[in-house]
DNA sequence: CAACTTTACATACACTTCGTATGTCAGATG
DNA sequence: CATCTGACATACGAAGTGTATGTAAAGTTG
């Protein structure tokens, strides 16, 4: 039975992780009450403390969560590219939709680093971009892409899509804006390439 | 004297303003507490809530200000370009530099859309975006760029300079970072080049 | 110019929310 | 079986926010 008590702890933490993720995404950090939250899991704020340290710490639980989904997910997608280059850009796009999701836009975009400060110096630092990282590394390598400081780009890159993510979950019609972002990625793209024709095709949404 | 009561006026929201800027720009949106911040201007939460609504209401207006004065500063940068796109380029460099001042940043770029969701839907409708919006839009007609939906592209070179900013601001380095960003932008930028050779030298910071 | 209204702010109060300090009970340990 | 540790709940105090009300000066109307 030791294993038990293990299992109820997490069972605990994973319930409060998982009201905190439906409370911060509908009402944001700010707005979101403890209180009611703890409440929804079936629990107080007893727990709360106890096992994350405050809000903040709800907060990076709840992220982390969130960034290991998406690594999960990203890396599915990126893992089937048939060449390196279409592997970055079908996980570029696959971000991209990714940001446009409520949770994730909400959560990690928003009020992650706002909350939180650079994402970059968050404990778990963050997979999304030390991946894109590896992609434009791995691909320096095999000489596809021009020579530039690749957690620089990693970072522009990673801007891009998230700005992009924003006007898109915003926009009057979020499909066609999603469309024009994803041409207009691979137009800037194209920069990368140290040989440029237009960018080749590539699978869209 | 019918002039007078509305300098008053005006003083007031500008000492609030003042006050508020600071504030928001050390300790963030959300610790930043509004006794404090009127006192600092030797007021009271009265006269916030009376000219401004509320914090929000106040966070609003000091953005306004911000964003104004970087419409300012950017307009006089770009006005000088030899070419249309160098004077893109360096409009952008000043943006990601001015992007990585704090109170810039703090406000603008981490609390504002966190606090009041995606900036271009804010009232003066971001001025940054769509300053990189017309440069995109003029570009095209010169058939210097290949042709995408300049909405689009500037959502992008925004949230890209962004990103980077935020990168540049948290690293041991900031300045060797900077560069290192501006130098990773102009490749990326290359790709918006109907022709493209490597990016024509720009005068970097 | 006198009575009234409006406006710019200050003061007072009620409510929410957070963090901490303390309590309690079940399970692990010897 | 006695004790102790850890997981959580309860209780309390301290801010902080928004609103409702007060006040005095400026403006308006007759």
């Amino acid at each position: 039975m030791a294993q038990k008590r293990e299992d109820m702890i997490a069972e605990t933490q994973a319930k409060l992780i998982k009201s905190a993720r439906e409370s911060f995404a509908h009402h944001g950090f700010a707005e979101s009450c403890m209180d009611d939250l703890t409440a929804e899991a079936g629990l107080t704020r007893g727990a709360l403390y106890h096992h994350f340290g405050g809000k903040k710490g709800l907060l990076k639980a709840v992220i982390q969560q969130l960034e290991d989904e998406m690594t999960t997910r990203l890396s599915a997608i990126k893992s089937q590219g048939p060449t390196t280059w279409e592997a970055f850009i079908n996980g570029s796009i696959a971000y991209l939709n990714m940001a446009c999701e409520p949770e994730i836009q909400r959560i990690m975009l928003l009020d992650g680093p706002a909350v939180l400060g650079d994402p970059s110096q968050w404990p778990r630092k963050n997979c999304c971009i030390r991946n894109t990282q590896l992609s434009i590394e791995k691909l320096m390598e095999e000489g596809v892409l021009r020579e530039v400081d690749s957690l620089a780009m990693a970072r522009l890159i990673n801007g891009a899509l998230f700005g992009a993510s924003l006007w898109i979950a915003n926009a009057e019609d979020p499909h066609a804006a999603s469309i024009k972002a994803v041409d207009a990625f691979l137009t800037l793209a194209s920069g990368l390439l140290k040989s440029n024709a237009t960018s080749p095709g590539t699978s869209q949404s």
